[in-house]
DNA sequence: TGTACATCAGTGAACGCGCGTTCACTGATGTAC
DNA sequence: TGTACATCAGTGAACGCGCGTTCACTGATGTAC
């Protein structure tokens, strides 16, 4: 038979979960620096006390929702780098799984933002690592692209940033554009569709540089 | 005789800028939405209550360092623009504006970025109107230029953004690399010139895209 | 299976503290004559 | 130039409030026999 989880076990689990969850709903308006502890506990109905079985302080809890919120942003690269076909193709794709993740992850995607360049040190550099694991996975598949020989690894870690910048970048911009037109469902949808279009741009200026790279 | 301000005024201003630049110090480690008006207030020593002479809350005081930083980033954008030129003599120069910057307004560079996407909505869209104010005044430019003739509108404004969208994370991350190696006076150095190493090289790979567009 | 003890997630009360905001005030600066 | 009154930037005390942290506790879950 397979290992359960003990009740106790799954229970604490299920209250840490509830924590990062509340949390990451108040940070909708606010930055991590600024959440309070007894917010997050009030938030999911336990005592102010119970955090500290789960956290150190709201820094820690930071840090845990960077890796639940870089992991769905984990998938969505993987799933843009083994994407196959002609360049039109592939940013075409590339943009659509952006959308898609931020449609999927919309509070994941503002808290990366917000707290990339944000006040809680710990948080920044656990951003900070995780993206630049992103790059060098991105570098990697690049370097193993046709259309990449002859590039050097400085070039193509160079190249790679660009791709991991543009999607957490255009992630964002996604965001702010659902949020700006606030309740016109139609407005909201063109400003997205107009993101979506200047990313499509983007992606196809880079791409244009990238194939005269080495002329 | 010249109009002078009375000495009323002028003692007015001088708390006010007081205010202002005690703020910006106590930014470095945290966020606007945590920043507190009697932290303020105490820092430049004067009693609480005088902070409403100057401002409602610190969103306002926020708004404020918004103009500030961003007239001086400007300035830098100004005289990136009318560089002439070889494309790597402009992307050089281009580089150096913005290092320089950094040296000179570090403490502005940190506050747009990590407000940029920050937890007070004025003082993000504030940053936002400037910033695609800025991307307005570049599309013009680049329009000026015979590079890009046949360019439409749309194709233009999205350049424009991609080089003013670089210009902040650039500065940004020439901030980062000073950081990073915290006391090391060389490593910061080599930090810095590799994150303008790689500024160029992301230059570079615009200038190519750009000179295959219409092709 | 049943019993006795150990573990430990969550409780609830208490603490000292700094917060934002208000208010009547003071005294230097400004203005009218 | 001098005087009498108005303005208003900054004061200092007070307020109620929510904060982070501590502590001994409870009672359900886990474990040993």
């Amino acid at each position: 038979m397979s290992h359960t989880l003990g009740i106790r076990q799954a229970q604490k689990q299920k209250t840490r979960q509830a924590l990062l969850d509340a949390a990451l709903g108040l940070l909708e308006h606010q930055s991590l620096s600024s959440l309070g502890l007894r917010e997050a506990t009030r938030a999911v109905g336990v005592a102010p006390a119970a955090f500290y079985r789960h956290f150190k302080d709201t820094a820690d809890l930071g840090v845990a929702l960077v890796e639940e919120a870089l992991g769905s942003l984990h998938e969505t690269i993987r799933a843009a780098i083994v994407t196959t076909g002609g360049s039109d193709e592939r940013i075409d794709r590339a943009v659509d799984l952006i959308a898609a993740h931020v449609r999927a992850h919309p509070a994941h995607v503002r808290f990366i933002a917000r707290e990339r360049h944000g006040g809680v040190a710990p948080v920044r550099a656990a951003i900070g690592v995780q993206l630049r694991r992103f790059a060098d996975e991105v570098a990697e598949a690049l370097g193993a692209d046709p259309e990449s020989g002859g590039w050097s690894a400085a070039d193509l870690r160079m190249l790679a940033g660009v791709y991991v910048d543009h999607m957490v970048m255009t992630a964002s911009a996604i965001l702010e554009a659902g949020a700006g037109a606030d309740g016109d469902e139609e407005a909201a949808r063109r400003a997205e569709e107009a993101v979506l279009a200047t990313a499509r741009r983007q992606l196809r200026l880079v791409t244009l540089g990238r194939r005269h790279w080495l002329d």
